[in-house]
DNA sequence: GAACCGAATTATGAATGCAGAATTCAATTT
DNA sequence: AAATTGAATTCTGCATTCATAATTCGGTTC
């Protein structure tokens, strides 16, 4: 079952508070597409049959395709003239390349966010990763890892750059893919817990470049662990 | 970029010969609209009745709707549910945000090239750079304007990280919409030449850090100086 | 038996048609 | 006369249909 709330992006969020009902039917397949994408049901490279696509979702082509185009511009799917849509293979190097972004992004977010935050938002931020560290004590690595996830899109909101957010967001949900894939070991938990805390001593202090420096060592380190894991190991279950 | 790969070179030799056109209708559609958005020929905040639209390309109006859900998703135009589409209106603090991410990502570009590039294509730059001295020194304001876009295109594709080069792209086309419209004045020409001289001798020494902040400090300067003719304030909101 | 060519099938790209929402405009009411 | 309501028109959203390119499969030839 899809559960729509903390793994996609900006827009499902907003709309979840308003309606239950998307307004257009392509935004909705936009949606559905993208949790299918991202949870492996539709695995990298597989071909996206229009038809099968439009039985299953009980549409026509037309939605679809216009979903198509705008999952195509997020880099998730890809189009190939004439010869159908598959979706975006997952290369290292290009993993690579994400993380490196990513990092660039977290970095300008950190020494935003400090000039920017208050300190409700800072004690909401703490409160985010006390349920973080909680879940992690718990070993539940689900709610783990989408505490995770929260916690840094917050704070990247929190610096008060929607275009920052936007783009961040779409980082997050490429990447996201190769998380889920590669399920990286437990001790990687510990030292990434460690490293949330640093973050929010440097938060505290307010001290952007420190906060910068320490989003970027910590991107980096996860892109490594991941990357460890698409790269080196081929973990298929 | 196309697929050009025809070993047999009849069809290849019809194509060229013929025609650039595009694979498919609604890619034609996405670059047309994109430079008549940027052009200004459809200003900010202008409807976008689908009809005419189609009437003026001579085309019906499914490619036209697919190639509005892909400018959508950059940022250009606007999709209002039920209620049309309009080119997207330029907010100041929406163009502050997007210089700061521009520069984040530039600065990222700065530290990576210096690793990756290689003498020739300093020289290349150094090549291009000229170029757009000599078009400063003739008041080209048109040529100048191109050349400074492609030196920071080129220098950010030699970083070798092609998601970088995909995501500055597209907030270089965002801004130059902004861009267009405040042509900024002459003065601040003769400094861009200048900071580009001090860029140019960051790379020659490959001195990573130095080259990002120039960069940024650029970017920075850039920002402002548009921002002060677009009306808003540095940052107000 | 393998390679090659061509017709049939299938899938994609684009146009048209149809239902419903939004806007417009005129008529009615206060 | 101004405001309001409702009918008519316009426009968007989606489904359906048509055309064309790509793939598949069967037959032929070497």
């Amino acid at each position: 079952m899809v559960t729509n709330a903390g793994v996609l992006g900006r827009a499902a969020e907003k709309q979840a508070a308003a309606k239950i009902k998307r307004a257009t039917l392509h935004d909705e397949v936009v949606s559905r597409l993208r949790s299918m994408v991202l949870e492996g049901e539709l695995p990298p490279g597989a071909k996206i049959p229009e038809q099968q696509i439009c039985a299953l979702f009980g549409i026509s082509r037309t939605p679809l395709r216009e979903a198509l185009k705008v999952l195509a511009s997020e880099g998730l799917i890809e189009l190939r003239p004439n010869r159908g849509s598959a979706v975006a293979m997952v290369d290292p190097a290009e993993t690579a390349a994400l993380f490196e972004v990513k990092g660039a992004l977290e970095e300008l977010a950190g020494r935003l966010v400090c000039a920017r935050i208050s300190d409700e938002e800072i004690a909401e931020l703490e409160a985010l990763h006390a349920r973080m560290v909680e879940q992690h004590r718990a070993e539940n690595r689900a709610a783990y890892f989408e505490s995770n996830q929260l916690f840094h899109r917050r704070l990247v909101e929190l610096s008060r750059n929607p275009v920052l957010s936007a783009t961040y967001d779409g980082f997050s949900t490429r990447i996201l893919r190769v998380r889920y894939a590669a399920n990286y070991n437990h001790d990687r938990w510990d030292e990434s817990v460690a490293e949330h805390e640093e973050i929010l001593a440097a938060l505290r202090r307010r001290d952007g470049e420190d906060l910068a420096r320490k989003l970027a060592e910590h991107n980096r380190l996860t892109g490594e662990a991941i990357m460890g894991h698409v790269g080196g190991g081929s973990d298929r279950r």
